[in-house]
DNA sequence: GTCTATAAATAGATAGAC
DNA sequence: GTCTATCTATTTATAGAC
């Protein structure tokens, strides 16, 4: 009987009930504290406290904050294929960018730690290289397009980051509010338009 | 023979020449250093050091680092009121808006400030609801054309965020370079999109 | 594996000399 | 008005007991 402290923390499907280990519980609190109170706001104390262990035990297990914070954004990877697989057709559909970027943010988990990123990274930490690498990669992935569509895409990856932004970060009062569906709905419109951008004329 | 040191600061109209009190020196520090690094990542030395003073003096002279970031951000007022000249015509103009909106990043002075607000608010800290405050307030005062049209506002005011964020901080390729006018002319269709959105339908 | 205790560095703030 | 010196609090990191 002295599992009294575990509290709800197991909500993921697949966890082995002894496997409750304290690194997956250090790793998930530093998760939701990253993306909170960014790089330089999150204190190794604050995350030991929010996983409920001992304030020594996150340097014990991943050898320092900068570790930590690693470790923490590890598996975008997988988010970045998903967008990898939206822009590198030859005519990329707005709906279908707008509804698998925007589809990234609405899952708690990837959520988390895209809020990290861009906490930590716009808040004039280290990590902005990571932001950029993040953005530019679907870019630089799907510039054999050509020229004219790159700079549609930037500008359409550009608007939604800032719409995502405005309904998870600064919770912007009616954006924050509209199912998702509807959001998709109202977006698309000016992705495309920004997609069928060019240059001259 | 002593002013070697006063390096090329007073580049601004009506400044005082023996006004360039070491005061307004720390100010214009502050807004670099806020700017860059965010409410916790700039340091009360760090400010002192980029502007060639003694540690001590910020302190002295704006009574705590907490007060030195407000007066940093002190004068966003005549930003806010540019914006909502626009805003409160009965038919807001997408390019008039892009444009507004966009060269308000492009003035040093307020980008100075816009950065600090998006970096120390998005960053985790408390001025989130500052930058909450200044995208709403321009969203209530052109409330009266209607939920629909609000809705639209909402929408183009995260986009064009977006598209400063990535031209000015993330610092993406190709927006970044590009120049002003440009700019303005490729976002322009994004933001009629999005004005023209009606929910129903 | 987990904890206490503490080292070492850094931060904001202030007192008092000049 | 400006500076040196210092206090106090907080943070990361680690050593060593249990």
């Amino acid at each position: 009987m002295r599992w009294g402290t575990f509290m709800e923390t197991a909500r993921r499907t697949g966890r082995r009930r002894g496997g409750v280990d304290t690194r997956t519980q250090i790793l998930d609190a530093a998760r939701i504290e990253f993306a909170r109170k960014g790089f330089k706001g999150a204190t190794m104390r604050s995350i030991a406290d929010a996983a409920g262990v001992n304030v020594a035990l996150p340097a014990h297990y991943f050898g320092g904050k900068k570790k930590l914070f690693a470790a923490t954004l590890e598996l975008p990877a997988e988010a970045r294929e998903q967008l990898l697989a939206v822009t590198r057709q030859p005519e990329i559909d707005a709906g279908e960018l707008t509804r698998t970027y925007l589809g990234l943010w609405e899952d708690p988990d990837t959520r988390g730690q895209l809020l990290a990123i861009v906490r930590s990274g716009l808040g004039g930490g280290e990590a902005i290289e990571w932001l950029r690498e993040l953005l530019t990669e679907a870019l630089d992935d799907a510039a054999s397009s050509g020229p004219q569509q790159k700079i549609g895409l930037v500008l359409a990856t550009s608007h939604l980051l800032g719409t995502a932004v405005a309904r998870h970060l600064t919770q912007i009062a009616p954006l924050s509010l509209l199912p998702f569906d509807e959001l998709v709905t109202i977006v698309t419109p000016a992705i495309e338009a920004s997609l069928r951008i060019h240059l001259d004329g």
